[in-house]
RNA sequence: GGUCUGUUGGUGAAGCGGUUAACACAUAACCCUCUCAAGGUUACAUCCAUGGGUUCGAUCCCCAUACAGACUACCA
């Protein structure tokens, strides 16, 4: 019987020279400190990442970041439909956006580093091989060979009969094949699986001590899933994740909850080579709410704002972003964040226990508030210096701008911001613009003019020729603010706010009021930052020039 | 059909047997103020999907139901 088994499998694998025991030595245990997690993201080689997908690599990043682990990437290409070109290259590069570089494994279309690999999964089929071979041998595998077509009648037959959908117990019809027939099967040329044959009973429980769900009980598995496809003959997924995080030493594995059901297969795998099992946990998917009111699996396909690369046109700062992510991905974050604002986010660590079971709604807005708020943070030269990358990408002609006039774009980004409480209004790098423009005289052209309450010729004239004529001075904030005071006296403009506000009738308008003026005059914008910093940027020359090409705008 | 998961305000959520049901975003009002952005104050869940049960007491435990999601592929 040996015999005959051994011919079997020499004869499904004819490729195979090396044994389990040999890839156990070639690819020992890590030697890492106690309590290290070795992690890792394992994409198909798409080319692109979304937000959900980013989380997730963020996630195993810092798990491991957080015990000086191991975090390496593994491309899980089985499925050549999916296979993109150059798709290695694209995600490599929306990760390294994110400041997430794997420590070990693939660093570009071909190449790798680290002592585990290959690191692409199409490349390790021996390996595969060898340990399905194994599982042959011991009589824990075997070749099936029913056509799709057959497959689909027996399904449909239970569905019919209402019964458990599956390749299991009688309706596998290739496992009561005595080793003879399968022998003369694959001896004709016949196209074969290699499928489990599942020692598991649907009436036993088995327990999953998921890492942030807590415990799970499940059916054990019986299916016989399918090890190796015929066609390729590259592994399925579940085969892959056992001899991978096996031979790579993966401590815990993090995916997305899709898996929760499949784990009694991976957990029967494991338990049938006897190898440790990794830590397990199943994350909450992310989500959005679709238009019918419904929320469903974030979709790179459909929902451009899922895509990372979008952020990256928007201009949203990488580190805001990775703030978003960890608020989703553990809720203790954000109080921390409060706690700490001035600590780097590499002194946070993650814990398992709180993070979200169920999917999180990806929330546009609050990641554009912390966006802003850690725009507001940062100093004006490194400002400058993002906003200059940035629009060296996508927008040509301000980045000409900004670096004819650095220091005095650095000025403009400087006002209000070394106040206790920094201005907060740009929301990324390409919100900018929109904010300041008006201080470039490149862009000071085919002007309107914004005037809201006092917006007659003759008042407007009347404020400016007063303010041109008299009140130029700007070296001191007070002094200069006195003056207008002054000026709104002699033209019948109340002050005092609270002067104006007990007897509104007996006055023009207020200080606002005039201030507005000048501010619309300068700017074309009623709102702006403090007048007192863009008049002193701008310049006596400028506020002239300004002022004159408003007056000779009205009419 | 089967297996599993989830359900707390507009949103993200804390809470894990006794709380006024945190906090943040959003929204609204007021204050401050030369406008805006901030900042400050306040408001916003008659109550934790629904119905039962256990308990002196339940958002937290149990059971049903509803709804949503995942898996049930030679996709991952």
């Amino acid at each position: 019987m040996n015999d005959k088994l051994k011919e079997l499998a020499d004869l499904m694998f004819p490729n195979v020279t090396k044994t389990i025991a040999d890839y156990e030595k070639m690819y020992p245990e890590r030697n890492l400190k106690e309590g290290a997690r070795v992690t890792r993201f394992a994409p198909s080689p798409t080319g692109f990442v979304h937000m959900g997908s980013l989380l997730s690599a963020y996630e195993d990043y810092k798990a491991a970041k957080d015990t000086d682990g191991i975090f390496y990437l593994r491309i899980e290409d089985t499925d050549q439909k999916r296979s993109v070109e150059n798709g290695i290259s694209g995600i490599l590069n929306d990760l390294k956006n994110f400041d997430i570089v794997p420590d070990e494994g693939m660093i570009g279309e071909t190449e790798s580093i680290g002592e585990y690999g290959p690191y692409i999964q199409s490349e390790r089929q021996e390996i595969y091989h060898t340990f399905a071979k194994d599982l042959v041998l011991r009589g824990l595998a075997y070749p099936c060979f029913c056509t799709s077509h057959e497959l689909d009648e027996t399904r449909e037959i239970q569905e019919l009969n209402k019964e458990r959908i599956g390749y299991y117990g009688s309706f596998a019809k290739c496992r009561s094949l005595t080793v003879d027939e399968a022998i003369q099967k694959i001896k004709n040329g016949e196209e074969f699986v290699v499928r489990l044959k599942s020692p598991g009973n649907f009436n036993n429980k088995i327990m999953l001590h998921d890492e942030v769900r807590g415990d799970i009980e499940f059916p054990e598995n019986d299916l016989d899933i399918v090890l190796i496809k015929s066609t390729d003959k590259l592994p399925t997924y579940h085969f892959a994740h056992l001899v991978d995080d096996h031979l790579m030493h993966t401590t815990h594995v993090m995916r997305g909850e899709e898996w929760i059901a499949s784990f009694p297969i991976h957990d029967q795998l494991f338990e049938i080579f006897g190898f440790a099992k990794p830590k397990y946990c199943h994350l909450g998917l992310v989500m959005k709410i679709d238009e019918n009111g419904t929320r469903r699996k974030l979709s790179k396909r459909k929902d451009p704002e899922a895509s990372v690369e979008f952020y990256h046109q928007q201009g949203v700062p990488i580190e805001a972003v990775k703030l978003y992510l960890l608020t989703i991905a553990n809720s203790n974050f954000e109080e921390w964040l409060d706690n700490n604002p001035n600590t780097d986010t590499s002194e946070f660590k993650l814990d398992f226990k709180k993070m979200s079971a169920s999917g999180s709604l990806f929330d546009v807005s609050k990641l554009f508030n912390i966006s802003k708020n850690y725009l507001s943070r940062q100093t004006a030269t490194t400002i400058y210096n993002n906003l200059l990358k940035w629009a060296l990408e996508f927008d040509q002609e301000f980045a000409t701008i900004l670096k004819n006039n650095q220091e005095f774009a650095i000025k403009v980004f400087n006002i209000e911001r070394e106040n206790p409480k920094p201005r907060k209004d740009y929301l990324s790098y390409s919100d900018i613009k929109n904010h300041v423009w008006y201080m470039f005289d490149e862009y000071f052209h085919d002007l309107t003019y914004d005037f809201q309450k006092v917006n007659t010729k003759e008042e407007i004239t009347n404020i400016l020729t007063t303010y041109l004529n008299n009140y130029l001075d700007l070296s001191d904030k007070d002094i200069w603010f006195n003056k207008i005071k002054e000026m709104c006296d002699t033209l019948g403009y109340a002050s005092n706010m609270k002067d104006y506000k007990k007897n509104p009738e007996n006055y023009k308008g207020n200080v606002a009021d005039v201030s507005t003026v000048l501010r619309v005059a300068l700017t074309t914008k009623t709102n702006t930052p403090d007048l007192y910093e863009i008049m002193n940027l701008l310049g006596e020359d400028k506020i002239k020039e300004r002022f004159t090409k408003c007056l000779n705008n009205l009419d």
